[in-house]
DNA sequence: GTCTATACTGTGATAGAC
DNA sequence: GTCTATCACAGTATAGAC
């Protein structure tokens, strides 16, 4: 692995563990056993690694985002356990690189660049919940108006957004797994009490995926 | 005004507008057209102003917070618009101080006994929220069961808690009145798909009132 | 209480040898 | 590409005069 990539890599652990404020150029060139010098040889700066991260976030992302507003997905059975995993597979990419939302603000102040990217992912965040709600509303009897759907959406967009950060706070805990399952059950039942007699059914299965996706995690932890 | 006090004010000033990380205490010093060796006349330093300025936070709030907990709002008429002001009354003491939001993770990992404080509102907030939610749904027929309660508020909380950042994050905007009352209406409006029959009378209260709120506000500033 | 002057620290960054 | 050495600077903090 090149010198180059190893700076990116160890600069996101160390971002997303200690914090990207607390982190120091210095802090990253000691725990790869290199010289400042040479961290500046590959990067002019902390500034430039962080834009490169957040690029390749975007572009992760920006993907994952994008494919259910081509392609909705299956209309038959199975569609909660199918968004479950879409929902899992964007809070783990976001996951990846959640030192960005631990220090939003301030991130976004320092780095122009970064902040219209920022928007532009949430943005697509939106479009992609609103096309889940959509298809979801669709087969239940419901009438959810428009007006309805959109505070809906707008809510569920807020708590993707800051969902890590509500966990950190409450739970003081930094586990893949639990963090991101618990956030998509959370997500998932927000829609629950607009789906009329279906309600009940959705809960259940909300309900019943959370709990076998756990007991896989432990499960495979076993062995 | 004595000058301890007007670099407390002048302090949380800069904090809000500017961002905590990026004021330094020469810039608070050269704001206050005094020198950074008097600030430090009266304060250690920064640390000590940011754990004196969350402690006239966690004053404020947590008294407003334990209120509805002790005496649960009128069950009669008007319980929306009752509702509305409370909630309106929380967001504005959060308002205040946002900068300890726009920059949570960074000041908890800094100041243990702020972790602790702000932890302690946050299950304050749930509380206050809970009280609200069961009041409402108590007087609707719609069966919430516990646990569908339980998730709503955790859902609310999470949104009281991050709705600076997202409004920040969504329109780039620092406007106090716009901010709060979008806020309000987001909350309850989260309440209403759980009141059954009374759910379409609920939206169009908090519309109404929504409108009027800000109605008042653009007529008092033409005065 | 308030000032000026100064010292200390950590971080960001560069030059030049190997 | 990588290193050592060193600089520059901002932010924090203190000493001592007024």
């Amino acid at each position: 692995m090149k010198t180059r990539d190893r700076i990116l890599v160890t600069s996101l652990e160390l971002f997303n563990t200690e914090g990207e404020a607390t982190t120091t150029t210095l802090d990253i060139a000691n725990v790869m056993d290199i010289s400042p010098g040479n961290l500046y040889y590959h990067f002019k700066g902390k500034e430039q690694i962080i834009t490169e991260l957040f690029e390749q976030y975007e572009t992760a992302l920006g993907g994952t985002l994008t494919a259910p507003l081509e392609q909705p997905l299956s209309e038959s059975r199975g569609q909660v356990e199918d968004n479950w995993y879409y929902l899992y597979v964007v809070l783990e990419e976001m996951f990846q690189y959640r030192f960005l939302y631990y220090n939003l603000d301030n991130i976004l102040q320092r780095y122009e660049g970064v902040r219209k990217g920022f928007q532009r992912l949430l943005q697509l965040k939106r479009a992609a919940l609103y096309a889940i709600c959509q298809t979801l509303l669709e087969q239940s009897v419901i009438s959810a108006r428009e007006q309805q759907l959109v505070g809906l959406v707008d809510n569920m967009t807020l708590t993707l957004t800051f969902w890590f950060n509500y966990e950190k706070l409450l739970h003081d805990r930094d586990q893949q797994q639990v963090t991101i399952h618990q956030g998509v059950l959370q997500l998932l039942t927000m829609i629950a009490p607009y789906l009329g007699d279906e309600q009940l059914a959705f809960y259940r299965d909300c309900e019943s995926i959370y709990k076998r996706m756990l007991d896989d995690e432990t499960g495979r932890e076993h062995c």
